[in-house]
DNA sequence: CCTGTCGTAACGATTATGGTTACGACGGCC
DNA sequence: GGCCGTCGTAACCATAATCGTTACGACAGG
């Protein structure tokens, strides 16, 4: 399918942020998450910009500038951050219309759809059933590093 | 996510073969499929293809060759079908280790990791509900041309 | 005014998909 | 035995998405 790291990274940045701010921090910057996530501080504020025009982070410019979470981890879940950084469908239809004067060819479309519908909204359940609280609690359940 | 279009093309196949072998014929060709689909014969045979190799289907080479179901169409799942035309899983982790001295970078893959496993587990719960045999059934029940 | 960070544009590398052409392999049929 | 239609598959290209990277203006606090 070839899945992307979109909503891993993205629950990733908020899980540091909302432990940053539990440590104390007011904000955390974009370097920070990127550093702990190892990838580049762009691809963290662009993740993040989406999240903020979904309304589950902030961010602060200017010195001593970053970003912090909106809502509590307990109140976002993994639905509100698929939908804010996931943009298309799960599975596509055809590229080009199928031929209308076939039986199967005009008849297969509306019934994908109606398919897919229900197969998407038991994903967005799924998904919805997850907080980022949770996710928070499952990382630092995480076994320690044997010396 | 950059959907794509395998799964609603190997399912329009299978009811196109479904339907053409119900009205008495033995095989259908890759062409006569493409053009239901409005493709390239190339793309419908590699498809086909991959659903062989799951023993859905089967083919004839020489001359009134073609393609002919393995199994009913009561007996084929959508799960069946995705899992032989999608290799990957539908999340991705990241692209590069995260840091395994921080706290978060070290936990959240085995976190996401399990929560995904379940969210997947349910999808291919789903997938497996609907059966080619109903997906034929929704194409025969579409509307026809009003005139 | 200086400095650190955001916000965003721009570009390239990589990958997946799907369309297309080409051609050998195969097997019934004449 | 040769012909012909179809499979099987390689090769190539166009397109698009993701991700990494560089660059630079905007902003705000000290």
């Amino acid at each position: 399918m070839s899945a992307n790291s979109r909503l891993t990274i993205a629950a990733h940045a908020l899980a540091w942020i909302g432990l940053y701010q539990r440590q104390g921090h007011e904000v955390a910057t974009s370097e920070q998450v990127a550093a702990s996530a190892n990838t580049n501080p762009v691809v963290v504020r662009r993740l993040l910009g989406e999240l903020r025009r979904a309304g589950l982070v902030e961010s602060r410019r200017g010195a001593g500038a970053g970003w912090s979470l909106a809502r509590e981890l307990g109140s976002i879940t993994l639905l509100d951050v698929y939908e804010a950084v996931e943009p298309g469908p799960l599975f596509a239809m055809h590229r080009t219309t199928p031929d209308q004067g076939c039986v199967v060819g005009h008849g297969i479309q509306p019934a994908m759809r109606g398919i897919y519908q229900d197969i998407e909204e038991t994903l967005r359940h799924e998904l919805a059933r997850v907080t980022l609280e949770k996710v928070l609690r499952d990382v630092l359940a995480a076994p320690r590093q044997p010396l």
